[in-house]
DNA sequence: CCCGCAAATGCAACAAGGTTGCGTTTACAG
DNA sequence: CTGTAAACGCAACCTTGTTGCATTTGCGGG
């Protein structure tokens, strides 16, 4: 009771993980379900905040790193380090959709915010060389880390 | 005795951090002076390494992370993060000459090159953000990987 | 529908990288 | 030379991430 899904919406992360061919257990539909539904890459403990279900018995720390590390090895997660030397994940294929904006990325928190702005064309390129994607990146301190620390 | 150090050259290291109003140490020359003769950027156990004198009487864990933090404070080292989520550092002056040009990084090579455009200006920032830096990187392939590769 | 087994999970312990608090030592301005 | 703020050494602590092992679970095959 009280499951309203649109019918045709459930189970997409479910369907995506059956297809990649390992086993679907909650904890990856849930952690999968996440990363769609963020909207910039999320460090582990992000996750763990946010998958804080009051009915779910809240997965192991353990369990979730694997959880990722297996999401990342058969390629339906992307991870990356952030400014602070911490890992940040984030669905494969949402990658994409981050391609055409600017991306702040705080120094401090190692938060990403993306930016309304989309990146000004690339210059030139010598002869031969082959284009792929374009990173616009700006690094400082986001504004709430720049209220607590900045006097 | 046994100090054969070319007279022009002793003390360069002493004079950056005198110049940079913080106080000259035994501990910031040293590891100053690593910093200077490395090739690459080193991380915090790296130079731990490297500094492993037997005259000197082995300098703490934690003074070499302050020290690190103090020479960066004072413009004088960069740090960076690897891709394994490791912080690195440099001598500045060795990078300060890449901060006002784009570059392209080959992804299949591994190389990065210089190209002569400069960095567009920032887009407006939301409230309470300070930039600090921006980067304008270039992802694709380089010249000879197209080549060699390029069917 | 049930079984068996590999894969996934939970828990405890561990490890690396980095930080904090505090008492002692040192650089250096006056 | 002296006083003092800054730097240092040491112990304890924190966060992020990993490993080993016993238990549970997804799921292919009967
Ligand atoms: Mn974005
Ligand atoms: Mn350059
Ligand atoms: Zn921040
Ligand atoms: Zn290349």
């Amino acid at each position: 009771m009280a499951r309203a899904l649109a019918p045709a919406q459930i189970d997409v992360s479910a369907d995506l993980i059956r297809a990649a061919g390992v086993k679907v257990t909650r904890g990856r539909v849930r952690v999968l379900d996440a990363l769609h539904s963020a909207r910039q890459p999320l460090s582990h403990a992000e996750l763990e905040a946010r998958l804080g279900d009051p009915a779910e018995p809240a997965m192991d720390r353990v369990t979730l790193y694997r959880i990722l590390d297996s999401l990342v090895a058969c390629g339906l997660a992307l991870k990356a380090v952030d400014t602070r030397g911490v890992f940040r994940f984030s669905a494969a294929g949402a990658q994409r959709q981050h391609a055409n904006h600017v991306h702040f990325r705080c120094t401090d928190c190692g938060g990403v915010f993306c930016l309304k702005a989309e990146p000004p064309p690339p210059p030139r390129l010598p002869r031969g060389f082959r284009l792929n994607e374009v990173a616009f990146d700006l690094r400082g301190t986001c504004a709430g880390c720049s209220l607590r620390e900045g006097a």
